[in-house]
DNA sequence: TTTGTGTCTTGAACGTGTTCAAATATAGTG
DNA sequence: CACTATATTTGAACACGTTCAAGACACAAA
């Protein structure tokens, strides 16, 4: 039962911990970072780290969980602003991504661990799972009361569809070595209008025949999700 | 310049050590497998192992690529008996999951790399280039003299899109808990008939105008994946 | 003040993957 | 066979993530 103290001390020494961690993943990278500097720069010993954070992953996942607060009240801002479906999909992934660029250098070391379902690896699965149904959500606002057209047998299945797109984006930002990124944003501005297109394409009646298939398809695959331990 | 030794008795030692590995990992799994485990069942000193292989991880992989050879050898067959692409496709995924099937156990371990950037493990990485090429070129076989139908303009894309197919399956495989994995089995049917069929509708006038954009989006992709290091 | 009960902190110690200088086996050459 | 160079092996040592028994601290009740 160790996460999540709410002593006001405890709280101040996680946060301690988290801005030690952040300032020396973005100096050093990772890998480089020993649990040891963290707890050095934290003013703590090693003990006391493990104390609030179970490991060393945990503590990135906490950074990315940060994030999470943020793009969630930008959210809300941006479904109120346009019911564009196009364009409240961008601008929700570059909130994200521009909210997630401190971490960038780093986070190569999580993605993987993140979005994996089920991995046997992962010890935080279900901290994951957590932030997994966060990130989800703020898919489905988008989807909500937007310009979307998309055959209706697709929508239970939307906000999952979508984060996945979004986790492919991210893991592309993530190694993409363009300046400034721009190959991400090339490759957001053709992907967003394609699956703006795509969504569209499912209400073609002739094309219709092949949603039962896809739908099949993706009970199946949301079935593995499910099951992640 | 440590892999690949060519003297018949560092190959001897080699496959010793593979031997004990894939024994131990099958027993207790990856993680529970130290490498002194796998030394003292190889009758080495830890030392010796890390002379034929670089790490614990490069032992994985070695095991993985040793299935390649059989799918090579079996997607030969395959495509002489038949030029169904559809066939030839699934023939090609069945015959690699169960040439896998030993190693599934452990086989998560990999997976929670594959889609971490930089990681060794990783099928974007350099370490692993050179079983990806070979398993395109698996995919590319499949294709060639195949009944598949497609818009000319992807068929320089099709090997690369077919083994990301493929990756995607064998993950699914690898956390698939159902009985013999089953529901792979049924994605797969439903998978495979989908692709055939999407792979089909490139070709219709009307969608014809969204080729241009995948295209596109294809080529960025592709240039981060030439890119990884 | 003293005692008691939780909340934190400490740092030595453990297990793991990995490295390395030194020792040994092997093979090629005179 | 002896000599040399290269290929292989050895096991102690290292670094890092992690654990844990013991202690320090805060604060309420007596």
């Amino acid at each position: 039962m160790l996460p999540e103290r709410n002593t006001p001390k405890a709280k101040r020494t996680r946060q301690a911990v988290l801005n030690a961690a952040l300032a020396l993943f973005q100096e050093r990278g990772f890998e480089a970072t020993t649990m040891r500097d963290i707890a050095d720069r934290a003013s703590l010993a090693v003990g006391a780290t493990y104390y609030h954070f179970r490991t060393k992953d945990e503590i990135v996942l906490a950074l990315y969980g940060a994030t999470l607060d943020a793009a969630e009240a930008w959210v809300r801002e941006l479904t109120r602003s346009t019911p564009d479906f196009a364009v409240r999909l961008r601008g929700a992934i570059d909130q994200a991504l521009a909210q997630l660029a401190p971490c960038r250098p780093f986070l190569g070391h999580l993605a993987g661990h993140v979005f994996i379902p089920g991995s046997p690896l992962s010890p935080f699965s279900s901290e994951s799972a957590a932030m997994r149904e966060r990130a989800m959500a703020i898919m489905g606002s988008v989807v909500e009361g937007s310009t979307l057209k998309v055959a209706g047998e697709f929508r239970p299945h939307l906000q999952r569809l979508l984060w996945l797109y979004q986790m492919g984006i991210t893991s592309y930002w993530i190694s993409d070595r363009s300046p400034q990124q721009r190959n991400t944003q090339r490759l957001l501005s053709l992907t967003v209008a394609l699956v703006t297109k795509l969504f569209a394409v499912t209400r073609v009646p002739i094309l219709r025949q092949a949603n039962g298939l896809i739908l099949s398809a993706l009970e199946l695959g949301t079935g593995r999700l499910e099951q992640a331990a």
